[in-house]
RNA sequence: GCGAAAUUGGAGAAGCGGUUAACUCACUUGGCUGUGAACCAAGCAUUCACCGGUUCGAUCCCGGUAUUUCGCCCCA
């Protein structure tokens, strides 16, 4: 038996489809915002993370992985991905002043050598946006409003968007300096790694959680005080426009990114769960005035971008029961009574399975019981019975697994008749609200009986509480 | 990188220096040889993460390794 490589995880089963299930979710509604996808390699050189992450960064600092190749080339695994969808975006030429702006979206596996903790992997998965070629500040709102709607669409309710400016170069320049004059006096007493933050960059002494170094930053010179008029008006009209889309915000002027190349507009979203669980953030990102430039794309381009961690998403969503309407089960199943009848179980198979029925067939020799009791694990629609009467007379037996009614229909018959009965379900389906749940949410039963997990749509066996009381009216 | 705890079948878990490793669920088979429940019966860990040590004897005590979890740090 081999272990698995510390903080790696597979993602298997019902597990993997929740992990589709968030990433579809995430990726249709990017398409929605005109976002197009972007797959770009794992493995980059490792001076494009050193210079867009930035050296002084924890992440570039420790937590890279970083070898040599065997043409002695510096080779590392991409640590988060905003820096290789830019790098592809320049070196494909995608910035003429004409095009602007690209927008793109990602999904895939990132590595970081970092200790393992629940939500924290060392491989681990995160979904993104980028958009290249900001002349608005409106761009930004639309970065922000696309992650906020996207949470809320995975079920997510009470997020708190925190937001800041970091400001733009001037205004980080002065304020670095006022950093520098106010942290001089005090370094000496503060914690090593602020030593040698006050080296590298000054700003990130600011997220420091160590309580006597805090005590000195609460003192601290604020951003807020040192923007220039430009960041100042830019980051107004970006809290405005959020105002106006009703997504609510908290600005938190400790809010540093541990990313160097953030400039002006940045933001976290952050989620309890339910039972309590919570991470620093689901999701983050913010404004980058100088990254584009500094890998070789046009000088004065800007651009910003938010990631998600899918693992956080998934994780907390268990949490709250935010996956009831992921549907795993199979419409049929097919029950040879005999181990003699499996050719004929496997043409019928074949006959369904062409016809758009997902189906499964038993062909280990048991007992109709347990052919049966699998039926029911596998969350079959129906149970389709083949025996020696059946053979005779060119039929099947076709059971409704939620209702026990059986009859016996001919083959030539079986889709047209399955196609009849799956509909007839559907459209109970849609006398529910559940399907029509992008417009008039507030309506919809299953929201309302959300508590009592008595979703009508999801328990459909069961009573139909919150139908019912929508229909009988 | 630092500090702490945990690890017992497929799952949840009790146990204790001494040979039946409890219980529950799941699963398999039969009672019921063509219909899902319930019930009954039987089966299901030569083994307690791994490697060493102490001991007449270790799942239990000690040391090491691995992984996980918690806190710090950082981040998605």
């Amino acid at each position: 038996m081999f272990n698995l490589v510390k903080g790696t995880h597979d993602i298997i089963l019902n597990e993997a489809d929740k992990y589709t299930y968030v990433e579809q979710t995430l990726i249709q509604f990017a398409e929605f915002y005109n976002f197009k996808e972007f797959r770009t390699p794992i493995i980059e050189s490792s001076d494009l993370f050193q210079r867009s992450v930035g050296d002084s960064s924890d992440i570039v600092r420790k937590e890279m992985y970083t070898f040599l190749d065997k043409g002695d080339r510096s080779i590392t695994l991409r640590p988060e991905i905003t820096a290789g969808i830019i790098r592809s975006i320049v070196n494909n030429k995608l910035l003429a002043l004409g095009d602007y702006p690209v927008k793109a979206y990602y999904v895939g596996p990132c590595f970081r050598y970092e200790r393992p903790q629940q939500g924290r992997y060392r491989q681990f998965n995160q979904f993104g946006i980028e958009i290249a070629g900001v002349t608005s500040p409106y761009r930004d709102v639309e970065a922000i409003s696309f992650g906020y709607f996207a949470l809320k669409l995975l079920g997510f309710e009470n997020l708190k968007l925190k937001i800041n400016s970091l400001g733009d170069d001037e205004s980080r320049k002065n304020y670095r300096e006022a950093l520098n004059k106010y942290f001089a006096s005090y370094v000496d007493q503060m914690c090593d790694d602020c030593k040698e933050r006050y080296k590298l960059n000054v700003l990130r002494i600011l997220d420091c959680k160590i309580k006597e170094d805090q005590e000195i930053i609460k003192n601290a010179p604020k951003i807020s005080d040192y923007l220039t008029d430009k960041s100042k008006d830019y980051f107004q009209k970006v809290l405005n426009s959020l105002d106006e889309l009703g997504i609510e915000y908290e600005i938190d002027d400790g809010l540093v990114r541990g990313l160097d190349y953030y400039s002006d507009v940045v933001f976290e979203f952050h989620y309890t769960s339910s039972k309590g669980l919570s991470y620093g953030a689901l999701g983050a990102g913010g404004h980058y005035n100088k990254l584009i430039g500094e890998i070789g794309g046009p000088k004065d381009c800007e651009g910003c971008g938010l990631a998600m961690g899918i693992e956080r998403l998934v994780s907390v969503m268990e949490d709250d029961g935010l996956f009831s309407n992921i549907d795993d089960g199979i419409d049929c199943y097919i029950m040879p009574l005999s181990q003699e009848f499996q050719p004929n179980a496997l043409n019928i198979l074949s006959l369904l399975r062409l016809n758009g029925f997902k189906s499964e067939v038993s062909l280990e020799g048991k007992s109709l019981k347990a052919m049966f009791k699998k039926a029911l694990k596998l969350n079959a629609k129906f149970a389709l019975i083949i025996g020696e009467d059946e053979i005779k007379t060119n039929s099947i037996i076709c059971k409704n697994l939620s209702n026990q009614e059986q009859e016996s229909i001919l083959i030539e018959d079986l889709v047209r008749y399955l196609d009849s009965q799956i509909d007839a379900e559907e459209e109970h389906h849609h006398e529910c609200c559940c399907h029509d749940h992008n417009e008039s949410d507030k309506d919809c039963c299953c929201h309302a009986h959300d508590d009592e997990g008595k979703h009508c749509c999801h328990n459909q066996n069961e009573d139909h509480e919150c139908c019912r009381e929508k229909k009988g009216n």
